[in-house]
RNA sequence: GUGGAUGUAGCUUAGUUGGUUAAAGCGCCAGAUUGUGGCUCUGGAGAUCGUGGGUUCGAGUCCCAUCUUCCACCCCA
């Protein structure tokens, strides 16, 4: 094959094979957030520019160098998004949401899209599921947040996905211990590496976060965050510990976790996945981001979900998922007239919400019940000219070989019906 | 963005120190008395060897560039 071009890079096809998988993964995890309240909301794929810069702040990674961001043919900055939250954020206040009353509730299922270099877990475009929560600062609040997550992975069979916490506080004790930590690090600036180094003025936190051996060995003695935490916060942190513990949710305490973007404050959590070795996703709370954009000081939480890592997580796992049924009946025609019943049959199976199909390639018998018997369809029937002269037909369970003989004419569905009913009741 | 690998039919791969029409398995299609699939047998379609240059009498095999995918870093979902 010579096609003129491939996808791009960074992106991927994803054919039925996945999708499937997908959508059963997509149902775990729209409908326990629907138990917990939460409803779906759609936004576009891209927004002014300047919500990014504002929501996820400008010194972050993602801001700097990772926006698809273009020119409209107006002049306007926009951009795909990066991420759910800011989006989200955008919408709930422009709509009106909060009107209804606290607490706004909110999911959704969409691609993102960062240009990086692209990896296993990690594409130009990728999908999140996100669950945003708006109007509580309550610390349950935080603990039901995260008790979604991981009962969605326990109903998916996820067997090794963990749950990391640490608070990074508010921003009037993280003052405080940003300046700890400069002060902390700046007496042994030498040993850092130049990332580090660089990260030193601008979030310090980060450094706590480096894979270099030697940061990592002068940030394991770095002051911790949860010696600097104000009293609010400290109490706030200690009580979404207990409501997990009540939930008999285990976690990890990790001092060095530190989000990527810049509105977080007090609780962040990340789901790492064992045999991934990176995390499934992550999230926290932002009470400041509504503000920040334009909003009412509004208290909020939430965590996005790598969908193609969770894939990858599953697939690794060897989750069994069921097979998608394609075809229950299959009936095959010889014959002009036999075609023409076939497909009104099929059709009217398709009535009753049968999955069914007939030949639509022109193929011989031989080959039509080969493809019956490759697309598992359940129950197979040959329609001839004998079967339209008498109206019947024999309708033959293809893994048993069983037969019986039904009615083609008016009765033929109930026939069906019946027919398969008891088959089921045989398994069982 | 930095560093390192990879690329042969739809899939998994073989292809000797560069030498005639590039192999195999699986899959796909069609036959083996137009009336019954899964097994078997036979046949067929399908690859300008990622792409573009270069070296050579001659390149899938060597060189350069480029793209893709993958790995580590960075970062994150």
């Amino acid at each position: 094959m010579d096609l003129i071009t491939k996808a791009p890079k960074g992106t991927a096809d994803l054919v039925p094979a996945d999708t499937h998988l997908w959508r059963l993964a997509e149902q775990v995890l729209i409908s326990e957030a629907e138990l917990n309240g939460f409803a779906e909301i759609r936004t576009p794929a891209f927004e002014h520019t300047e919500l990014f810069q504002r929501g996820m702040g400008d010194v972050t990674d993602v801001v700097e160098k990772q926006m698809y961001t273009f020119e409209d043919k107006a002049g306007r900055s926009v951009t795909l998004r990066p991420e759910g939250t800011a989006g989200t954020v955008r919408a709930m206040l422009e709509n009106g949401l909060y009107n209804a009353g606290y607490p706004v509730k909110l999911y959704y299922n969409i691609p993102c899209y960062r240009y990086e270099k692209p990896q296993a877990g990690r594409m130009r475009e990728f999908r999140t599921f996100g669950v945003e929560l708006f109007g509580t600062a309550e610390p349950i609040a935080d603990a039901q947040l995260i008790a979604l997550a991981m009962s969605a992975f326990r109903r998916m069979g996820l067997e090794d996905v963990g749950l990391q916490l640490n608070s990074i506080g508010c921003p009037t004790c993280r003052k405080e211990y940003h300046a700890a930590l400069k002060e902390y690090f700046s007496a042994s600036r030498e040993k850092l590496c130049p990332t580090c180094l660089s990260r030193l003025d601008r979030n310090p936190m980060r450094i706590l976060d480096c894979k270099n051996p030697e940061c990592q060995e002068l940030a394991a003695a770095a002051p911790k965050i949860t010696e600097y935490l104000c009293g609010d916060c400290r109490q706030h942190f200690s009580q979404v510990q207990a409501y997990l513990a009540a939930l008999g949710i285990g976690f990890t305490l990790d001092p060095g976790l530190v989000r990527g973007l810049d509105y977080y404050t007090r609780t962040v959590f990340e789901f790492p996945s064992q045999t991934l070795g990176f995390a499934l996703g992550g999230g926290g709370r932002y009470d400041g981001l509504v503000e920040e954009i334009g909003g009412p000081s509004t208290p909020a939480l939430g965590f996005g979900l790598g969908m193609d890592r969770l894939m990858l997580a599953l697939k690794e796992q060897h989750v069994d998922f069921p097979e998608p049924v394609k075809c229950e009946v299959y009936i095959a025609a010889m014959g002009p007239a036999a075609q023409v019943k076939a497909l009104t049959l099929v059709n009217t199976l398709h009535s009753c919400g049968v999955p069914a199909d007939c030949d639509i390639c022109g193929r011989g018998l031989k080959a039509q019940m080969k493809y019956a018997g490759k697309t598992g369809a359940k129950f197979s029937m040959v329609l001839g000219e004998d079967e339209l002269a008498s109206g019947k037909a024999v309708l033959k369970d293809m893994s048993t070989g069983e037969t019986r003989k039904v009615d083609i004419g008016d009765s033929f569905v109930d026939d069906y019906l019946t027919f398969s009913t008891q088959q089921e009741d045989l398994r069982f």
